[in-house]
DNA sequence: AGGCCGATCCTCT
DNA sequence: GAGGATCGGCCTA
């Protein structure tokens, strides 16, 4: 009884052709989904995607420059041209992780960001893996106001505040197949809808800033970015909130 | 609320 | 040898 109570809120794992598709299809459909990472000997961390921008293959035209996979495959990148459903963890400056989720058949490299989670379980451990386990104001209130308070925006809103959250790194979850019961991490669908979604410009990057391939649940209290990106008017009304 | 800055190191040119 | 899909602290207002 334990058992069923414990992972019937973490839905079913997704099937591989979800992610067999291009990823601005399979960024608007990972939102609302549950990322779940296991440790042996430990409780499950999960939380549910919220935030997420697309990256698309060499093979598109026009292309997208701001891509890892812009100029073909490298040692770093393999991870990208491999099959669907796998995760690309990459480090970034010096300190942090990021993780993508790879689409598309094998031999075509488009990936989808994951920019921010909202805490479902786990949320003593995220913020002990985050470093804020010293204040214990934000501990005890966690649990309990991680929706109203804030505490959500602290452990995981962001690319590699997530991936501090969840434990993430690249030397253990680099390539690892998401749809694997045995994995550490895990891509499930607990059936929540994600209802309306903001579209804007991606944050961050240098090259094809204009491209609509950013999608966030609008008014999500998770949401990372300043403030402008995380309203509906950020972008041409045609694509700001559908 | 928003802007600037430094940390810090791997990857590719 | 340059630069980056970031973060947190500090500043101004």
């Amino acid at each position: 009884m334990a058992q069923s109570e414990r992972i019937k809120p973490l839905g079913r794992l997704l099937q591989r052709d979800f992610f067999e598709a291009p990823p601005e299809r399979v960024a608007r459909l990972l939102l609302g989904k549950i990322l779940v990472q296991r440790t042996r000997g430990r409780k499950p961390i999960a939380g549910r995607i919220v935030e997420v921008e697309a990256y698309l293959g060499p093979h598109r035209q026009p292309a997208d420059p701001a891509a890892h996979s812009y100029r073909g495959p490298t040692p770093r990148n393999q991870v990208l041209f491999g099959p669907a459903g796998h995760a690309y963890v990459y480090s970034i400056y010096g300190r942090y992780f990021c993780m993508n989720v790879t689409c598309e058949r094998e031999g075509r490299a488009g990936c989808v960001l994951l920019r921010a989670l909202e805490p479902v379980e786990g949320l003593d451990q995220m913020a002990r893996n985050r470093g804020l386990d010293g204040c214990p104001t934000l501990l005890a209130s966690a649990a309990a106001d991680a929706r109203r308070v804030g505490i959500g925006r602290e452990l995981t809103s962001g690319p590699s505040r997530l991936c501090q959250a969840l434990g993430i790194t690249r030397s253990a979850h680099n390539g690892v197949d998401l749809l694997d019961p045995s994995s550490p991490l895990e891509l499930r669908d607990d059936g929540t809808r994600a209802g309306r979604v903001l579209v804007t410009r991606r944050i961050g990057i240098r090259h094809a800033v204009e491209l609509p391939l950013r999608f966030a649940i609008a008014g999500n209290g998770c949401v990372s970015g300043p403030k402008s990106m995380r309203r509906a008017s950020v972008f041409s009304p045609s694509c700001s909130v559908r």
